[in-house]
DNA sequence: ATTGTTGTACTATTGTGCTAGTACAAGAAA
DNA sequence: TTTCTTGTACTAGCACAATAGTACAACAAT
């Protein structure tokens, strides 16, 4: 499992972990499963405390991406996240309302916001058959 | 103006403020040229320190939403905006790429995604003619 | 000129999020 | 059983964001 932590990316070193991970599962480099590297481990390699990987992977199985076997180590789920359709309709609503009321606030209307979603979503896509 | 805070929202004091005045702006019920509550004014109302207020007037002025003049006041800009087209469109897709991968992540599909957007567009325009 | 109102600057305090250190519990491996 | 490896719990330290207190500067109103 290849990762990559940059010391001031800004963003907290758990949550670089916790997006590459869901990266890595999102484009199949991660299968269903699979083990993850135990949290120590990762921890050594990547020179940090273990408890901050222990956050990273508490997050990723609060979201559904691993299944954690207490002594075992840490598995990717088979399912991309066990949340109810409902739900995870539900949180994509919050950001799509969110993202409406930024383009409006930036005079941006909704018809060219669609368009430009379209266009990012072709060029997701297009990365996907790139890899 | 009227504005509401709550405590406990997660979100900043200041952050409410920002939010509710670009609301307020972006539904027209605060109109370019139109004088804003001055800082010490709100703060008193809402119980909090005028800094807090002036931080949110701050971030409104940098957000191209008001404009301050020294002594005078602050006023709500003429333009929407004063950012570049192209500098809107660049900020909008860092957004629309975050939702583009949380959808994926949650394994729903981009077709569900788009129609979900569409959705929620006839919705916010009901409201907006429903005020 | 004086007073009052506007926003600003600087500093201190407080709360909280991130990370790390140490000790632990539970099961697998030997 | 013993040992090793897994994840967990609890605590402390540090940094930083959010808020507040106090003092200031600039202009308008009188």
């Amino acid at each position: 499992m290849q990762l990559h932590i940059s010391a001031n990316d800004g963003l907290p070193i758990y949550l670089q972990i916790v997006n590459q991970v869901k990266y890595l599962v999102a484009s199949g480099r991660l299968k269903p499963g699979e083990e993850l590297t135990p949290i120590r481990v990762l921890a050594e390699r990547l020179l940090v405390n273990h408890n901050t990987v222990a956050r990273a992977y508490r997050e990723l199985e609060a979201a559904g991406v691993v299944e954690k076997r207490r002594t075992a180590g840490t598995y990717v789920s088979d399912q991309g996240s066990p949340l109810a359709r409902r739900e995870r309709i539900k949180i994509l609503t919050e950001r799509i309302d969110a993202l409406l009321a930024e383009a409006r606030q930036m005079g941006v209307a909704f018809d060219d916001l669609m368009k430009l979603m379209q266009q990012r979503g072709a060029a997701l896509q297009t990365d996907r058959n790139e890899e």
